[in-house]
DNA sequence: TGACGCAGAGTTTTT
DNA sequence: CTCTGCGTCA
């Protein structure tokens, strides 16, 4: 992860720009035709044209922000008022700084290039902090570590205090830190009322983690930010630098940002006070990892004299959609305050449908989703990339992902494990890193004995009381351990062979080898391809895959070193996109994003809002709940379809749910509720009442006085909610009539060929060669020989 | 060193 | 119930 010196220089180039000079060409550029305010409405344009002071945009959800953010940007340079090198402008994601780019791009051309500070938060302060590394005691190269390496590092350093893991999990520890550096507090400041985290013993750990971090010349996530506010307060004439540089700071999502990004920001700003920061706090629901409301709340107050100006006009909802949010958001108290209005019609009611249970609620909603594609009760059809399934939890995606596989509906789940977060690629990575920096220590022991080269816990321990006692990277300690052969002669030569295949690879990458063919050869030649390719489990072969498109990818940087940079601090998910598909993701992956068709399952309380936030007795993380419940609502365009189950199952019991409270919030009038199929024993099963459980519940509802709840409790009494299936429905059984058993070859129309590895009744469970186990109904998997007559 | 078994847990997640 | 992580045993 060193920064290659000729990009570093053209970074700096992007640096040294100086104020450009009022003048004749200066009057002439603000005298150009404006083309990119003329789609600004009131709010919008007055949010761009009002350059001097603090601004605070509060943008509601869908009200344009990113047109006004990009087109600020544009008018600031267009009139000259900065170059594009003097405007620092802030995001939390890539994406949202891709977006702005590629938006600005449009507008100012070429221009957009030279935006070196244009980026989010981390990257921006990657690119300071190399710069002035060394007044926080690093080195410019230092490595940046992801949360995988913190954990492991602070394990390290459990065990060493002789902790118990069990009691006290590393990642309790990596929460406490995390929360620390989140606020800007280093190990010599924590607030007395913070001391007895984690047994009493965060403090002292949290400054082991701290000195062993500097050791490695590397840094976390949290120290980006923490060490360039050190900076910033330790020296003035550093901050100031930057004060006069950065003429316009622009800060998205102003309501995410925590503590350390709010000092890091005020420093800045506090010479010229230009920024702009824009934002919604009924969109904060990042509190539970740092994120303060209280940043954006405090907004005029930390900036005095700011210009408020709320962005209110939806460009995205119909009326119905809108009012229902907004009736739910109105519940929570503290609020800066807006309403959102739109010029499209009133538009379709949110429905609200109760299901049985959590199987039923998917099964419905697997067929509404048909439904829609082919148009619905007076609506135009819906593809399947319009539509999108927003859960609480991730752990409720699997009821939906289990029913589409079985009726072969095309989804994707957004946010998912990240390709860079998996084994073989954090190993590949781990390889890569070593052989460009030898004095990589946590990449040394992942890979050392990976593929096993019978390097146990003993050898390890050698290598590291040698580094420890002659001042050694662990490599370079290998080495000397080789030499002075410290180990059995077996354990010598192996890592004697490692050793070497490392310096020959670093020197490779010295020498300017391709570093796609090195990649390849260091996969090859350390054996680590051949452990996979030895490997029979079901996913070895999508892990090769993995690692080939790992090596595909590096085609897109100039070496080595730039890629390992980029992977640090960018985790994209590869997007296989074949052919449109419904999007199934939590709410807070939706935030930012919208959908014709939004279906929002599990609204009921304990999932939504969640045991957690209720069991808290401040109001605090209800009112967050609340606010998933309002981005939820408002990613919808055209139509909203909240639901929620009478019982679920838990921990493997099924257990009652109350709808949540939420549902009671949402205005009667701009919600439509639906029957539920089940409730009239309509396409599944005959009703099999459960008369008891439905007094009962009705009972216990009382204080349920939504309209949907009352009429589905009086409804579902009088005709009885269907209970168990005891058979599948009309939809399953048509085609099922092929004889399956274990250990025969299957094919199926996602997945490819596989193994059945058992049978469960009308289920298979299948050891795909691609797509590794997978759950499935067994009529959607055919023989393999019967396979080559279906065409695809 | 690997396989198996058991205990324990079981929001949300970007960088 | 289902996944993870750890410890034990062969």
């Amino acid at each position: 992860m060193i920064f290659p010196p000729a990009r570093a220089l053209a970074m700096l180039a992007g640096m040294m720009d100086n104020t450009p000079t009022p003048s004749l060409s200066q009057r002439a550029m603000a005298a150009r035709p404006t083309p990119y305010l003329d789609g600004l409405n009131a709010a919008q344009l007055a949010a761009v044209e009002t350059m001097d002071g603090p601004v605070l945009m509060l943008a509601g959800a869908g009200t344009g922000k990113t047109k006004a953010l990009t087109s600020r940007i544009v008018h600031i340079v267009s009139t000259g008022r900065a170059y594009p090198g003097q405007i620092l402008a802030v995001t939390f994601t890539n994406k949202a700084a891709r977006e702005m780019k590629h938006r600005i791009g449009k507008v100012l051309g070429d221009a957009v290039e030279g935006m070196p500070w244009l980026g989010t938060f981390h990257s921006v302060c990657v690119r300071l902090l190399r710069r002035h590394a060394e007044l926080v005691g690093l080195r410019p190269d230092f490595t940046i570590l992801d949360s995988d390496d913190q954990l492991r590092l602070l394990k390290q350093l459990i065990k060493a205090a002789g902790i118990d893991e069990k009691r006290w999990p590393a990642r309790a520890l990596a929460g406490v830190i995390d929360g620390w550096k989140n606020r800007a507090i280093g190990p010599d400041s924590i607030p007395t009322s913070d001391a007895s985290a984690y047994d009493g013993r965060a403090i002292r750990l949290y400054g082991e983690y701290q000195a062993r971090l500097k050791a490695l010349n590397a840094v976390d996530f949290g120290d980006l930010l923490l060490h360039m506010v050190r900076i910033f307060q330790k020296h003035p004439d550093v901050l100031e630098s930057y004060q006069d540089r950065f003429k316009y700071i622009l800060v998205d999502e102003y309501q995410d940002t925590n503590v350390a990004q709010y000092l890091w920001l005020r420093l800045l700003a506090a010479k010229h006070h230009n920024i702009c920061c824009v934002g919604d706090d009924d969109q904060s629901i990042y509190g539970w990892r740092g994120a303060e409301v209280g940043n954006i709340l405090r907004f005029e107050r930390d900036f005095p004299g700011a210009t408020v100006i709320r962005l209110e006009q939806n460009y995205r909802s119909t009326g119905h959609i809108l009012s229902a949010a907004s009736g739910v958001i109105a519940k929570n108290g503290g609020r800066l305050g807006k309403t959102l209005w739109t010029e499209a019609g009133q538009g379709e009611r949110v429905r609200l449908i109760g299901q049985w249970d959590n199987e039923d609620e998917a099964r419905w909603v697997g067929e509404e989703i048909e439904a829609l594609q082919g148009g619905s009760r007076g609506l135009p059809p819906f593809a399947l990339d319009q539509m999108a399934i927003l859960v609480r939890a991730s752990h409720q995606m699997r009821a939906f992902e289990d029913r589409f596989l079985a009726i072969g509906l095309p989804y994707k789940v957004i946010g998912g494990p990240r390709f860079y977060e998996r084994m073989e690629i954090r190993d590949a990575m781990a390889y890569f890193r070593l052989a460009v920096q030898g004095s990589d220590d946590l990449a040394f022991e992942r890979i050392v004995n990976t593929p096993k080269r019978g390097l146990g816990e003993k050898a390890v321990q050698t290598i590291q009381r040698t580094a420890r006692d002659q001042g050694l990277s662990l490599l370079d300690a290998a080495g000397a351990v080789v030499q002075q052969k410290l180990l059995g002669g077996k354990a010598v030569s192996t890592l004697g062979a490692l050793v070497q295949q490392f310096y020959r690879w670093h020197d490779a990458i010295l020498a300017g080898a391709s570093h796609i063919e090195l990649a390849e050869q260091i996969l090859d030649e350390s054996g680590y391809t051949g452990m996979w390719q030895a490997e029979k489990s079901p996913d070895a072969e999508g892990r090769l895959e993995n690692l080939k498109e790992l090596v595909k990818s590096l085609d897109n940087f100039d070496n080595m070193q730039g890629f390992l940079e980029h992977v640090a601090l960018v985790a994209e998910n590869e997007s296989d996109t074949a052919g449109p598909q419904v999007s199934i993701m939590t709410l807070h992956a939706a935030k930012g994003l919208e959908f014709p068709v939004v279906f929002l399952p599990g609204w009921e309380d304990g999932i939504f809002p969640s045991q957690r936030a209720l069991d808290e007795s401040g109001l605090a993380a209800l009112e967050e709940e609340r606010r998933l419940a309002y981005v939820g609502i408002t990613r919808a365009e055209r139509l909203a379809i909240i639901s929620f189950a009478a019982t679920r199952f838990f921990h493997g019991q099924r257990q009652s749910m109350l709808p949540s409270r939420f549902i009671d919030e949402l205005p009667p009038d701009d919600v439509e509720v639906l029957t539920p199929p089940g409730l009239y024993g309509g396409s599944y099963g005959a009703a099999a009442p459960q008369p008891a459980r439905v007094e009962e519940r009705a009972a216990s509802a009382d204080v349920y006085n939504s309209p949907g709840w009352q009429r589905m409790q009086s409804r579902g009494a009088q005709r009885g909610v269907s209970g168990f299936k005891t058979g599948r429905g009309p939809i399953i059984d048509a085609v099922a009539t092929t004889v399956l058993a274990v250990g025969d070859r299957v094919f199926h129309q996602k997945f490819g060929y596989g193994l059945i590895t058992a049978l469960d009744g009308d289920k298979v469970l299948v050891a795909f060669d691609k797509a590794g186990e997978k759950h499935l109904m067994s009529h959607f998997v055919v023989p393999a020989a019967q396979a080559d007559d279906i065409p695809f």
